[in-house]
DNA sequence: TATTTATGTAGAAAAAATTCTATCTTCATA
DNA sequence: TATGAAGATAGAATTTTTTCTACATAAATA
């Protein structure tokens, strides 16, 4: 019997995805997490075949949660799933030891292909995802200046972008407001923008 | 039986809900939309008794789509769905004649809650979003809520949708930041927003 | 291998923004 | 007309953000 792990804080998103799973995996053992901490204490406990994780949680680093997955437990799959269409995210995502990403609004059959192709030891990627990893890899520069940010700078500006404050992400990250602020200078001065409006402007031209 | 539409973009949501509503009113015949295109055509040729709409949908203006559902069918009862916590937009949909509003974020029993409330035919609207409401009622606030701001306050929030700092916008109009700050204070409260970025999607929804 | 560059971090100081309280004025209305 | 609400304004105190400098580490490169 397949074990799942869900990430989510949306009940009915866990819900869709459990039917989704016991239609195709029957039985399959499904557990549930609502957030970042939960899902850390379950995989202490147990081993899964497959860990789904929406890339967006409140109060959650998920790409720090999957940088430790990867670190703690090497062999976990996971499928990132994100609500937007795929976007700079999933590269990030895909770095950091994640077996695949799609996207919510994806057809159930590409949801299912894709967890049975990580179920089958393999990754996996859209066909738009793959060819806009291609592009980068052999053109260098992918035009999108949000590519030049450090891991930390492009987490700490997708906080910004949710609107925390510089001293709301400091006590999300554990650092200084002083470091926040040196990020934020860097990525500001990276990006080209000076002010918060203008990063949001900027983020929906490459529809982050 | 009773008759459902689900109005959202992600298959894994609709499945979600889709499951929920079978477990609560069996059976429920649930029909599906993923834009509001669809949606409107579904509405043209059937009744439904219940219709679950996300407030967020690529491509789709989904406070018009709630305007346009309130005034064909004045009958029609809609529940939005937001994927975010209570957020500014709750009384707008309200004010535009939906239902109730409730957030994906909400346990399981508050949705379900907020279905049959709404079944019952009464309005659903969570604690807090109650209280927002009974504020402005009660000062009989309707409409555009920049309709709201003083004269100075109007000026101060163009220049700062214009993304000027506090102490630019002290400069231009020659008074103390001081000011600035406490009109900037008086208009976030005013409008219902916490930060600039909140300012201004409120701003694009009202196409200031 | 030695050297540079990028990154993540923070302390200290400075600057900016916010909050709180309080005038003063105007305007509506009991 | 007296009363009070709404608006525009700031001073002072406080909090937050920014800036500047600096250091350690890792990665890239001469």
């Amino acid at each position: 019997m397949k074990k799942f792990l869900l990430v989510d804080d949306h009940v009915v998103v866990r819900s869709g995805i459990k039917t989704l799973l016991s239609e195709i995996y029957n039985p399959a053992e499904v557990h549930e997490a609502m957030n970042g901490d939960t899902a850390i204490s379950k995989l202490k406990n147990e081993q899964f075949d497959l860990i789904i994780m929406d890339i967006q949680m409140p109060n959650t680093d998920t790409l720090g949660l999957m940088e430790y997955v990867h670190i703690t437990y090497p062999a976990a799959k996971v499928l990132m799933f994100s609500m937007s269409a795929e976007n700079i995210y999933a590269k990030r995502f895909m770095k950091a030891g994640a077996s695949g990403f799609v996207s919510k609004e994806a057809p159930l059959e590409e949801i299912t292909r894709a967890i049975s192709t990580i179920l089958n030891g393999k990754k996996y990627i859209s066909d738009t995802l793959a060819e806009k990893l291609a592009e980068d890899s052999y053109s260098g520069k992918s035009g999108n200046p949000f590519n030049e940010l450090s891991p930390r700078e492009f987490e700490i500006v997708t906080l910004l972008l949710d609107g925390k404050t510089v001293t709301d992400i400091s006590h999300a990250l554990n650092i200084q407001t002083s470091t926040v602020g040196t990020h934020k200078a860097r990525l500001f001065e990276k990006l080209g923008v000076t002010n918060i409006l203008a990063l949001k402007e900027l983020a929906t031209t490459y529809n982050l």
